[in-house]
RNA sequence: UGGUCUAUGGUGUAAUUGGUAACACGUCUGUUUUUGGUACAGAAGAGUCUAGGUUCGAGACCUAGUGGACCAACCA
């Protein structure tokens, strides 16, 4: 049995809950605001929320959290439902804050009525400037002392749509002298004459998060609430109005957001690049979107093991980007079909195979699982290989092809480079080789001992494929750390486009599947901008390269 | 001249007071290999931010300091 793994501080609580009777099951939520693409930090609170639910025997709702008509969109709620699902996880009801607009107009009333909020007539600015400082106490409003005759009747008139945008609002009674700014009288229903995607033109008032949330979640019965750390401070607002309209006692939780090297994670930034085209769209697949990183080729285990792999706690965090591309190699070694596909090519010539023959040769489709199969690969006299696969004068550690050298040709033959065709530059454009005939794969009684191998193409065989080699967005590791505009720590090389890369024919059959390894390469998918037989590859994650990072 | 949260190898997360700190990624060695991949074997790397205190015993508890994050949107 494997050892089992620690709780973390959540797990440890809702397992406590649940071992005292506190709850009989646990119910949870996701609650994006649809007024963007969820990214890989979304991921880990959808995973920490569905995660918790399936392990302790409980469920799940998705709300979206609208109540901000003029920045949310249906596009953002139909592509957050999409990436939920893709990711995996399923939620047992489908809620939006804006089902609740009656009730919260209700239980605004009620606070009224308790003396617990009142009217506000402030501008924007005369209010921040009566709430004081973190560090300075706020003053109490002239309007804190209207009766509750006077509040009712202005509430239900600024409802009615009475008085202009931005002339009044809605404010709990708390404490304008708190240390927790929070509590100074904050802000519960704003005007605005915004037409919102669900309840159209009926409202022209709309609750502020924390008139909307906590009582979302206690109408719905959540039991842990988990939201990320900067809402801490908004806990005691959170259990005063849940205290104060006497509700369901949901418990808001917080943890550590994920933050993830060479990348920004803001909804705000992320929109801008969008906006901007420092990218093609939300997914992009060097966004870090879930439909970023799905175009990009990752998978949704992949996306789950690296969730499962960060942990969750309540210090900040910046993970290093390289975790998220071994969960994605780890997974794709034993799924992709390899396959090989020359990038820049380099014409050798095997001056003793036989004219005009061509080899079928049977080669695995996954040394990693013997149930992938096989494929055909063909081999003939004129090839290409990697232009870096060749050298002249190559060093006494370089194993691949040079003058009078050895090398396996994956699943084919052993060659020798003889000699070398150049150009007036002296840029050698075709090698010249023979193959040792007995030395096909499956039945080498050669006896020679080649040190490397090699992928290729043959000539009169390959096809042409467009390949996208994608890298980290930003040049920086912590782009949110500097206090440069973030737009000009953009990575110039974060897409190379190779033209005509020539791929094996095999792809021109397949259709079980689109991730492939391309051998000694990368992981590799086929874009959706591919039509026909113009196949456009998105380059996931290089394979690890040693020779590389040895200095080559 | 505020409040809240936080501090363990390069990164992330453990250690639920009783053996000079574990796991993963990363790094470095080596073996195997028809992918310089994978797999396998191994190594280096922290003495737990600092100072006090409680205790027989503190990474853990307490106090203070220091560093970091968050809070003064009619955003969420």
């Amino acid at each position: 049995m494997e050892e089992a793994k620690p709780l973390n501080f959540l797990e440890e609580i809702v397992s406590k809950d649940l071992a005292q009777g506190k709850h009989q099951s646990i119910l949870t939520r996701f609650p994006p605001e649809p007024n963007g693409y969820l990214h890989i930090g979304h991921a880990k609170s959808i995973c920490l929320n569905f995660g918790l639910a399936k392990r302790y025997g409980g469920a799940t709702n998705l709300r979206f959290d609208d109540t901000n008509p003029v920045t949310e969109d249906t596009e953002y709620v139909d592509s957050i439902r999409n990436d939920i699902k893709w990711l995996g996880f399923d939620w047992v009801d489908e809620f939006y804050a804006s089902d609740y607009f009656d009730q919260l107009y209700a239980f605004a009333v009620e606070l009224i009525k308790k003396g617990l909020a009142y009217v506000e007539d402030a501008t924007p600015e005369e209010i921040a400037a009566m709430k004081g400082t973190p560090t300075q106490p706020g003053t109490n409003s002239p309007c804190r002392s209207r009766s509750v005759e006077e509040n009712l009747d202005l509430f239900e008139r600024m409802k009615n749509g009475e008085f202009k945008e931005g002339s009044r609002t809605l404010r709990a009674k708390v404490d304008m002298a708190s240390p927790n700014m929070q509590l100074r009288d904050p802000l519960m229903y704003r005007i605005k004459f915004a037409h919102h995607h669900r309840t159209g033109d009926k409202w022209c008032i709309y609750p502020m998060y924390d008139f909307a949330h906590g009582q979302s979640d206690a109408i719905e019965h959540i039991t842990h609430s988990i939201c990320t750390l900067e809402f801490s401070s908004h806990r005691p607002l959170y259990n005063w109005f849940i205290e104060q309209l006497n509700l369901f006692p949901s418990t808001q939780y917080e943890f550590a957001r994920l933050n993830l090297t060479y990348t920004v994670m803001s909804k705000r930034k992320l929109l801008q690049l969008v906006n901007e085209k420092h990218v093609t769209g939300w997914d992009d697949p060097r966004m870090p979107t879930i439909s970023g990183l799905r175009r990009r080729g990752y998978t949704p285990e992949s996306i789950r093991m690296f969730c499962d792999k960060i942990g969750v706690a309540q210090r900040e965090n910046l993970i290093d980007v390289s975790l998220l591309e071994f969960c994605i190699r780890e997974d794709l070694n034993k799924t992709a079909l390899r396959r090989m596909v020359v990038f820049n090519p380099l014409k050798v010539v095997i001056t003793n195979w036989p004219a005009g023959k061509v080899d079928m040769i049977e080669s695995e489709n996954n040394p990693e699982d013997e149930t992938a199969g096989t494929r055909l690969v063909p081999f003939s006299g004129e090839i290409y290989i990697e232009q870096d696969d060749f050298m002249e004068n190559p060093p006494s550690k370089y194993f691949r092809l040079g003058i009078g050298n050895y090398v396996r040709l994956k699943a084919g033959y052993i060659i020798k480079a003889e000699s070398v065709i150049k150009d007036e530059q002296g840029n050698v454009t075709e090698v010249h080789c023979t193959y040792e005939p007995n030395s096909r794969s499956g039945e080498d009684t050669s006896g020679i001992k080649a040190k490397g191998t090699l992928h290729y193409v043959s000539a009169a065989h390959a096809i042409p494929v467009t390949v996208r080699e994608y890298d980290r967005l930003f040049k920086v590791e912590n782009v949110a750390a500097t206090d440069d505009d973030f737009r000009t720590l953009l990575n110039p090389d974060s897409l190379t486009i190779v033209e005509n890369a020539l791929a094996e024919p095999a792809f021109l059959d397949d259709d079980t599947n689109s991730r492939y390894q391309f051998m000694r390469k990368g992981y590799f998918t086929l874009d959706k901008d591919t039509e026909g037989k113009n196949l456009i590859f998105n380059r996931t994650v290089t394979l690890k390269d040693g020779w590389a990072k040895a200095g080559n």
